[in-house]
DNA sequence: TTTGAAAGACGATCGGA
DNA sequence: TCCGATCGTCTTTCAAA
């Protein structure tokens, strides 16, 4: 991981579909330098994958929700079921497992309002390991482009 | 949006990066149908664009966690300003403004513990429209990969 | 809209630096 | 590790159905 693996990287989050040639181009190197450091960030599962990103309006997803859930016992198999059958709903875009307050976040998207309602009332409320949960429509949201590598904390720090 | 765009779609959230050819051949279309029609939803909106997705742990920011802010007074100005300059923080991966208790649910992936720790406080808490945060880490996230349309509710529901 | 064919561009490989 | 040349495949265009 230098700065041209990082240039790489920062480069595909934000146009995955770029050629390799044009890619290359913009960092100053070869075609086939960067195909191959292209191919071992893949190798060494850096770059996960290549996905497209859809308009959820046009998915006819265009109300989004966050929902908190607890749920009792708190054992690894009651875990683990919640979490499997819940993010196999085609409602459920995400499912976040929490240390804290709540032990789930689930991000859904759905048609409209009385889909969520009904989502919440007739597929949720019915699992009975859930003892609580809070849901939160979402208004906007803002997401970061291009995510940088963060700095490691220098091992010795020595004044410059 | 017929089926064979919603194929496209569902194909290209997966894997964004198959050539033109392989799309068409599995959806057994001639490659340049396949083509025109990924432009057309592309020139549509439908497709926002790809993304590689990169490990996080490889970025240097293997802890993950939600903060859920309140701030005050709730006018559109503090709303702006708050999420313009939270979303540009590198440690945010996504601002949500939300309707309901919180205002806000930020998404942030840091290096480590110590690192959300000096977030909240040295660089949230700062903040004087935050009139209260609480912060989550994430253990687990499940994601569902391919994101398929809703079916719209039936104008006139017929017995069939 | 969809298609097949033609032309130009690109990915992939390999030998050498 | 990086680069440049080569080969085979692909994207892209376009005229016709």
């Amino acid at each position: 991981m230098d700065e041209l693996d990082s240039a790489i990287i920062e480069h595909l989050q934000s146009d995955a579909r770029q050629s390799n040639r044009e890619l290359a181009r913009k960092l100053g190197i070869a075609p086939s330098t960067c195909l191959e450091r292209v191919r071992a960030l893949t190798r060494r599962g850096v770059i996960r994958g290549y996905h497209a990103e859809i308009d959820l309006v046009a998915l006819n997803r265009g109300v989004q929700a966050f929902i908190a859930v607890q749920v009792r016992p708190l054992s690894r198999a009651v875990i683990d079921t919640f979490k499997d059958s819940v993010g196999g709903m085609p409602e459920v875009l995400t499912v976040f497992v929490l240390a804290g307050g709540d032990d789930f976040l689930l991000h859904v998207a759905v048609q409209d309002l009385d889909h969520l309602h009904a989502f919440l009332v007739d597929r949720l409320s019915k699992r009975r390991e859930i003892v609580s949960f809070r849901s939160s429509v979402i208004y906007q949201r803002a997401h970061n482009p291009v995510l940088a590598p963060l700095p490691a904390p220098a091992a010795a720090p020595r004044p410059t």
